[in-house]
DNA sequence: CCTCTTTATGTAACCGGTTACACATATAAA
DNA sequence: TTTATATGTGTAACCGGTTACATAAAGAGG
């Protein structure tokens, strides 16, 4: 390994010069510089980040909390991150919590132990005084958090919005899947339509999941045509148990969106490839994982940053499984 | 921050005996164990793994470098990759490489800096001497290679199953649709059904893809029914262009599988959840990216291993875009 | 010509661990 | 009792960078 040393002798200077030369700090005389520069590139140098790490007590590395990046919707999150982190020089180390807190407090801790500068989490306990312990800049993402920064879509509004559309296209007994009771966003959307529904009386009944995993969404979707085989409008909590209801709904010979209309959430990448295509309320997952990198950068950069709390937009996104609006 | 130093302090007694204490290295006393590991418990000491990392030119970090966590094959990978580290107490610094080679070299290059112990990537180009100047253990994964470590499934055979599948099921106006020319598996695949299509006389016609994106999918999946619409057996080159052409085959009011017949390839989690559902070729993802973890994990801890390629099966998965055998 | 400031560079301490080495004591063997 | 060996602990060098501080030369101002 080619360190500063060899590169300071070979341009028969002093190691601090060469660290001014390349982190171009204090004075260095033109001449000199030229001679480093030749050097680093004769040898081929490259800094060692841990050295730096040490000393500075900081890293050009943050770390990245998802609960399973094997469910459709975190790989758009994550690779948002990812390239706005990537574009400001910042390295990812990546972990899937699982929503289980051992592995949570496991990854902070070896984020910690290596001198990560920010967090992006997407966790359920954005309040444990794990994090508020942290003395690090921590951004949630996809979780509401009004006293840490955050970046998340309106839940409530797009439970709203599905409900809407859902009336508004005509079905009279609807069946809302409520998701996992411990996943924060999935009942903020299981809200909003239900404050929707009860508003304007229309029917309906309730299916609770406890996952968003594949497998058990095909369980759900039996079981609700076995609960409520005469739905004419179910509610998804996201687009993969929507995925399984349409697929169940075809299997047991229904018309799709005629006798039965479905709008899931979150809008992954295969939902309009879906036959028919799915209806669904869209969150623009890859730009809040953007949103997040921004947020942490400006956190690590500045300290203190006025607009913590960011609120990106959902909008229903109309394809086939809906009828069309009166 | 708390040190090796506060907790020699707090336990009376010198850092390199706090240091054998917590690596259990050299002798300690069975009283001073106790008063060291009590003080670690007050102070709530962690070793700092940037430290650790710079005196021993190793950490506890590797690197994986994959084109776009985004496309849905590869989260299993790094799922899989992700399970097998983090049981063996492992960290990934992760990054998208796009296919890109400066991206690609960006990242090798802060793995370097870094100080990880080994990387698995995803490269389409394995043989590129920034792999082979690389000091450190590399696993190629989805990537054939005969000289060095890698974890691959069977593409040639899964072409050659596919082939044979759609043929055997009454396929015989076959269309290829080939994958983008520069991705190795895709090519094996491709190159697998040809073999078996001009064994058995069949006609066939071929489709060039140069992508594995949802935008274009969708294009591919209209060109292919505006140049051959009386085909009646697809072969894809991945479960994406399966589902597109699924979608597309249905809005042109084909029945499938009676007019077409669609095999698809890699067996992501929603392609059971389509409808029809879709017949693919399964490569096991997750396990790759176990295997692959697992046998990083021997290169750096024992150097030599001898069974360094290790090629996973595929089979046919029967579900309902194929008809029947006879 | 002298003083003050700016420019230029080197020496050494420091970051927080690990470990080679020295040294002291306890135990076992002769 | 003497010697060899096993046990226990501390000091200081080291990993590869950064930077405070010291020092010196060059340029500016009077």
């Amino acid at each position: 390994m080619v360190t500063i040393k060899d590169v300071a002798k070979q341009a028969c200077v002093s190691v601090a010069t060469v660290s001014r030369v390349i982190n171009e700090t204090g004075y260095v005389h033109a001449d000199t510089r030229k001679k480093v520069l030749d050097a680093v590139e004769q040898l081929n140098y490259t800094p060692n980040e841990v050295a730096r790490s040490l000393y500075k007590r900081k890293s050009k590395l943050i770390g990245l909390l998802l609960p399973d990046i094997t469910n459709p919707y975190f790989p758009q999150l994550a690779r948002g991150v990812e390239d706005g982190m990537q574009e400001n020089d910042f390295r990812i180390i990546f972990g899937n919590s699982d929503e289980n807190e051992r592995k949570e407090q496991e990854y902070i801790l070896t984020f910690i132990q290596n001198n990560v500068v920010g967090v992006i989490a997407s966790t359920n306990h954005p309040n444990s005084d794990m994090y508020a312990k942290l003395k690090l800049p921590v951004v949630f993402l996809d979780r509401t958090s009004s006293d840490s920064p955050s970046v998340y879509a309106d839940g409530r509004k797009g439970g709203r919005l599905a409900a809407e559309e859902i009336i508004a296209r005509g079905s009279r007994r609807v069946t809302i899947m409520q998701g996992p009771v411990h996943i924060r966003p999935a009942q903020d959307r299981f809200q909003g339509a239900v404050e929707v529904l009860k508003q304007s009386g229309i029917e309906f009944n309730v299916i609770q999941t406890s996952s968003f995993s594949f497998k058990e969404a095909e369980m759900w979707a039996k079981e609700l045509f076995n609960k409520h085989l005469d739905t004419d409008g179910v509610l998804a909590s996201n687009d993969i148990v929507a995925t399984a209801v349409l697929h169940e709904a075809l299997r047991l010979g229904k018309n799709v969106p005629h006798d039965v209309q479905i709008i899931g959430f979150d809008d992954i990448p295969l939902s309009s490839l879906l036959s028919p295509a799915l209806s669904t309320i869209h969150q623009p997952a890859y730009e809040m994982g953007r949103e997040a990198a921004g947020l942490l950068i400006r956190l690590i950069e500045q300290g203190k940053v006025e607009n913590r709390n960011i609120q990106m937009p959902v909008r229903f996104v109309e394809r086939d499984t809906t009828r069309k609006a009166d």
